[in-house]
DNA sequence: ACGAGCGATACCGTGGAGGTATGGATGGGC
DNA sequence: GCCCATCCATACCTCCACGGTATCGCTCGT
């Protein structure tokens, strides 16, 4: 009749990932034994079976799966109810802005700018991660707000499109398209790929890279290319070049934040972020991204 | 250092939401001491104040603002999960469907057709409600897939648009509207309209409504009119009559699920059902909802 | 000024969470 | 084939904390 509680939840999923209790136990800080009994007083409570138990191997249900997941969910929003609470309550309340290294699409200084002129502006922590691990922390509750681009899984976030910009390979100085003025995905076919982590897979294969720094490495030695949006120029280390890509699809940045966290404070930032995307658009034409390049004209 | 406990945060939520600890504490079935306690350990282990309290009366920080809205989405996932996991537990195990009774598109038994004729298909409960009330069954764990209309709340959900279909006013047999081939929006300017419970609230005046019968009876007694979506032509009571609108925005239907609780079941459903609305589009031209009508020409 | 309403405090009893010791089953090693 | 390691369940104990009752202190309405 009453409901779960989160201890209960937390130990079962514990449990359900370790596949074995003693280990569970163990991670989780209490002993084996109590950990059992939590269990399977959860499994009375639900009037479900989660855990299929010889003395030899622990395998989930299908109820247990979806309690994994489902749980995980719930305590995960749980934790994050938390820190924002927290985060809300202490004064000199800030913004938590989460983007990566080359991922504001060289608008960051600007929207900053823009939010910061706004009369209730409040400070902006400015948090720089590696890829695919934004969404994780706007989740989380460490972040407010994200800039984000590619695909990533935004279960849980909303969010609204910036811009929209065009591609460009990125390669190393000496490579064979190089000296190209445009290369079209079809040249590329065959280069290798680097998988960004974090992002959904796409069966690429590739090197796994976690930030800029890595990626720009990694290319320079000719270890992988890249296609990044056109606002990645600007951050090309030396030995690289970087060609468009004409027919590759565009790539969208957006702003993200977490479902129904509209604080006065998120609002405003968000207003302000769309504002500078508007008026980039206006500026550089209604159906390109970045600012002019030569695609228009092809 | 440890997560909070659901206990916890469902007293400070039902403090907040009373404002007023002793109802809260009468509402939870416990004393109002310690529910003063849990709430202000919640706030220790927060190193927050969740609740400004004189003597007199209590309000919320911001802080407690933040906790209220997402402790309220947490306990309701904790709840949902363990909903869904006693679902997923007990063999024989059904598929929930909820849609309204008029909310269909006329294609519910078409899907559930096409559903049941597929291989690894399982038993489908279908559950009529009232406007509005599908979102919460299917954000707390009650149903699986819902069947909607209008622009209700989808945070916590995953969609897909099924059918986008033109919309018809819906009238007493002697209004003055009720011998026009079609209306305008503007005609209908002025006209009571129903609020229907649970849609976003969109300003308009007029008496709630909860269910088709309801609203069917409210048009015939003259109290109001309604818009809707072509399909409801096929409910209609004896002594009402239908007008096409012209300029009225197309309603789209759509199917909505658990946000991330993608079951095999539940994919063959959602599959199926976007097989039936895509073969309808196909049969019915590529730019309408609803079967042809006199729309098209205008 | 007094009483009603409300939250905080003090104190107590019990249920349950967690610990230790141990049993019972199963599978791998020799 | 025997034995031991592994692993989950059971039994039993301890103690904290959750909930209850009684009461205080403050505040506002009359």
């Amino acid at each position: 009749m009453d409901g779960l509680e989160a201890r209960e939840v937390a130990y079962f999923v514990a449990v359900a990932e370790e596949l074995n209790f003693s280990r569970a136990a163990n991670r989780l800080g209490i002993a084996q034994p109590p950990l059992s009994r939590a269990v399977k007083q959860l499994e009375r409570r639900l009037g479900v079976v989660l855990l299929e138990r010889t003395s030899r191997r622990v395998t989930l249900t299908a109820a247990g799966q979806v309690l994994l997941n489902e749980g995980r969910r719930a305590l995960d929003a749980l934790a994050a109810a938390a820190r924002r609470a927290q985060r809300a309550g202490q004064q000199d309340p800030r913004l938590v802005l989460v983007t990566k290294a080359v991922g504001d699409g060289g608008m960051l200084p600007e929207i900053l700018a823009a939010y910061e002129s706004e009369p209730d502006a409040i400070k902006v922590d400015v948090l720089f991660c590696g890829f695919g691990e934004q969404t994780v922390l706007l989740r989380s509750g460490v972040a407010d707000v994200g800039l984000l681009h590619g695909r990533p899984d935004l279960t849980g976030l909303d969010f609204e499109d910036l811009l929209v910009e065009h591609q460009i390979a990125v390669l190393p100085a000496r490579h064979r398209l190089a000296g190209r003025a445009a290369v079209t995905l079809a040249d590329l076919d065959g280069e290798a790929m680097p998988r960004f982590a974090g992002m959904r897979h796409d069966g690429t294969e590739g090197p796994e890279v976690h930030d800029a720094g890595q990626l720009m490495q990694l290319i320079a030695m000719g270890r992988t290319t890249a296609i990044l949006p056109e606002s990645a120029r600007g951050y090309l280390a030396g030995d690289l070049v970087c060609v468009p890509v004409l027919d590759a699809p565009p790539s969208t940045m957006m702003i993200a934040w977490p479902e129904q966290s509209r604080s006065p404070a998120l609002a405003t930032f968000v207003r302000a972020a769309t504002d500078v995307a508007a008026r980039r658009r206006v500026r550089c034409g209604p159906d390109s991204g970045y600012d002019g390049n030569q695609l228009r004209d092809s």
